[in-house]
DNA sequence: CTGTTGTGTGAAAGTGTTTTCCTATTTTCA
DNA sequence: TGAAAATAGGAAAACACTTTCACACAACAG
C-alpha cells in the first residue's frame, strides 16, 4: 500500500541501508548520493512508517503525559490545559510525539505509570498531578526511566519534579504590600490542609516576621472557598477590634467575596484598605477594580517540565529536583 | 532486558504462536494450554512490547486528537478541556491510546492531518477545531482515513463531522421566554460573523416567528463581548421607546454584563426583565442572580466523537455527518 | 475399516526499518 | 610507490510480535 524504504531504495539507485542513513543524518554517505535519495524522497512523496522505525529503534519517540482527564478536573483547575500546552510545545520541539493517559481511573496509584512502562509505550512520562506510592516511585527510579512530575509529590525519594516557589508568591505578595504602607496584613485561605495554600501562608508569616510584624491568628482565616463564605469572613475582620489594611486572597473566588465585603462597607480601594489575590485565571477580569495578582506562568512551568525530560532521555542519571519557576506580580488597582 | 514473548512461550512449554494466540484471544487454543500460558504470563509479569504490535499488526491502537494547543486558546474555549476529556474517556474505552498533534503551528491547513497520516502514525483522527483546506479533505476521503471533526467544517465535503445543535439552542431559549409569557425579546451578540452565533440567532428568530411574533431588528445587537459594552448597550435596549422584556446573551461575559444593566436600572428580575445565557463555563456562578443556560454538554460531545471514531474503525465505509448531541436548558433565577 | 471433517498446535514467513560489520575504493603520508 | 587510513556504500541480521498455512491427531459417518 504504502511507500516503502526499498521502493526509494530502487527508484534512488542505492541500497535500503543508504537511504535509512541519509534519512537519519549519516555523516557516511556522500553530498550527491544524499542530494539524490532526497531527491527520489520527495517525488515520491515517502515518510518513514512511524511504526516500524518505533520497532527497529527500540524507541518509540512518544512520552506519554499523565493527567487526571476527569470532567470536572478542568473546573477545579483552569491552569491544567495550559500546563499541557507549554509541556507539549518544548517536547514536539525536539520531535517526540505526546500521548495521554488518564490516573483519574487508576486502581492505586502510580498504576497508570507501571503500565506504560511495562508496555514499552514511551521513552519517558510528564506526571501531573498524580499521587504515587513508594512501590512505583522505587520501579521508576530502579529502571531510571525517564520521568518528571508537576508539582513536589510531597514525599520523599530520588524522583525528579519541579514545581512553582509558592513560598516566594507568598513573599511577593507580604512584600508587595509592605511596601505600599501596610503592615496589618490579613490572610483569607481556601482549605488549611490545602498544601499550596501553606506554603503561601508560609511565604507571607515570614516575609512579615523578618519586617518586624507578627501576623496575628485572627488575621488568618479559611473559608470554604465560596464567593459568599469569603465575604462573610471579610467582613467579620472589618467588624473586629484591629481590621487589617489588607487582604491577602488565597483564590479568585476569595477575592471575589473580598470586593463584595469591601463595597459594602465603603471602603475606598486602594486609599483604605488593598487586597490581592493569587493565581490569574480567565475570569479574573470580573473582580472589579482589577486586583493585583501574584501569578503563575503555568504555560512556562510546562515548558520547564518538557524541557526536564528532554534533558533526563539525553543523560538518565541526572537528577532534578526543585522549585525553578517563579511566581510574578501582576499589578492592579486594588494595592 | 524486557521478557519476550519467546521467554514465554519456553517456559509454558509451547510455541511462540500459541502464547500469542492465547493473547489474542483466538478460539482455536484448548482451555487447558489457554490457562497454563495465561499462569505464565502473569508468574512473568510479561507485557506484549507495543511497539512490537503495533509493527507486526500493521496497527497503531493510536487515535491523534488534533487540536489547537496555543496558551491563549483554554482561556478564549474553557470547554477545551472538557471535550477532551469525553474523547479520552470513549476511545480508551475501546484500549486506543490517544496522541495529542496541535494544530496551531501549521504552515497551512491540514498540513498536521497529513503528516500523521502519512506517517502512519494512527489508525484515525479526531479533529477539534482545525480548518482544513480541499486538498486534505480529499485526501481524507481519499484514502477513507478514520476521521472524526468534532464541529461543522462548514464547507461541502463528505467528511465526517459530529456537532451540537446550536438552532435549537436558539430555539429553546425562545422557546422557554416565550412559555415565560415574554414576546418582546432581545438578542445581545459578540461577534456578528461568528457561526455558532448566527445559529443561535437563526434558531431564536424562527422560533418567534413561528409564535407570530417578529424580531425587530433594533433588538438584535452586538458588542465586543466586554461586560462594560453588554452593559452600555442593555441600557440602550433599556432607554428606547419599546424597551424588551427578555434578553437573550449570547455568552456569559455579556450576561455579566447585562446583569450590571439591570441592577442598575432597578429592574426586577424576573418579574420585570428576564435574562439568559448560553455556556456553562467555569466562573458562570458569578453571574448574580444566577442565570438560566442554555448549555451545551460538551463532555458528552467529546464522547460521541470519541464512539463516532471507534465506529468508523470497524467500518471505514460509514459517514457520520450529524447534530448529534442536544442543548439543554438549566433553570436559573432569572425567568 | 476407510474416508472425511474438525480441532489444537507449531513452523515459518512477514512487518519496514535500523544498525553492525564488512568491502571496495580513494586519499594520505612516509 | 606502497602501505595505512579514511571514506562511501552494501549485505544481512536484528527487532518482537502476528498470522497464514500445514500437519498431526481425534472424532465421526458411512
Amino acid at each position: 500500500m504504502a511507500i516503502t524504504i526499498r521502493e526509494v531504495a530502487a527508484a534512488a539507485g542505492v541500497s535500503v541501508s543508504t537511504v535509512s542513513k541519509v534519512i537519519n543524518g549519516w555523516t557516511s554517505i556522500s553530498e550527491a548520493t544524499s542530494a539524490r535519495v532526497n531527491a527520489v524522497i520527495k517525488e515520491l512523496n515517502y515518510t518513514p512508517n512511524s511504526r516500524a522505525v518505533s520497532f527497529a529503534k527500540g524507541a518509540t519517540g512518544n512520552i506519554v503525559y499523565l493527567i487526571s482527564l476527569k470532567k470536572e478536573e478542568a473546573y477545579k483547575n483552569p491552569h491544567m490545559f495550559d500546563i499541557m500546552c507549554g509541556v507539549y510545545a518544548e517536547l514536539s520541539k525536539f520531535k517526540y510525539n505526546v500521548s495521554l493517559v488518564d490516573t483519574s481511573a487508576e486502581s492505586y496509584p502510580g498504576e497508570a505509570v507501571e503500565k506504560v512502562i511495562a508496555a514499552g509505550r514511551a521513552d519517558g512520562i510528564v506526571i501531573h498531578g498524580s499521587a504515587l506510592n513508594d512501590s512505583t516511585a522505587k520501579l521508576i527510579t530502579e529502571k531510571a526511566f525517564p520521568h518528571t512530575i508537576i508539582g513536589n509529590p510531597g514525599f520523599d525519594s530520588q524522583l525528579c519534579w519541579i514545581d512553582t516557589n509558592h513560598m516566594l508568591g507568598g513573599q511577593f505578595a507580604a512584600e508587595h504590600l509592605l511596601s505600599c504602607g501596610r503592615t496589618k496584613i490579613a490572610f483569607i485561605g481556601g482549605k488549611k490542609t490545602d498544601f499550596i495554600s501553606q506554603q503561601r501562608l508560609k511565604g507571607v508569616r515570614q516575609t512579615l516576621l523578618k519586617a518586624g510584624h507578627r501576623m496575628p491568628d485572627k488575621y488568618i482565616v479559611y473559608t470554604d472557598s465560596g464567593r459568599e463564605a469569603a465575604c462573610l469572613a471579610a467582613l467579620q475582620l472589618f467588624a473586629s477590634a484591629a481590621p487589617p489594611e489588607a487582604i491577602i486572597c488565597e483564590n479568585n473566588l476569595i477575592a471575589l467575596g473580598v470586593s463584595k465585603a469591601i463595597a459594602q462597607t465603603g471602603r475606598k480601594i486602594p486609599e483604605e484598605i488593598s487586597f490581592l489575590t493569587f493565581d490569574r485565571y480567565p475570569y479574573t477580569d470580573i473582580i472589579d477594580p482589577a486586583p493585583t495578582i501574584i501569578d503563575i506562568d503555568v504555560y512556562d512551568l510546562g515548558v520547564q517540565a518538557g524541557s526536564t525530560i528532554v534533558r533526563k532521555l539525553e543523560n538518565p542519571a541526572l537528577l532534578v529536583q526543585s522549585y525553578t519557576t517563579l511566581p510574578l506580580l501582576i499589578q492592579g488597582k486594588t494595592t
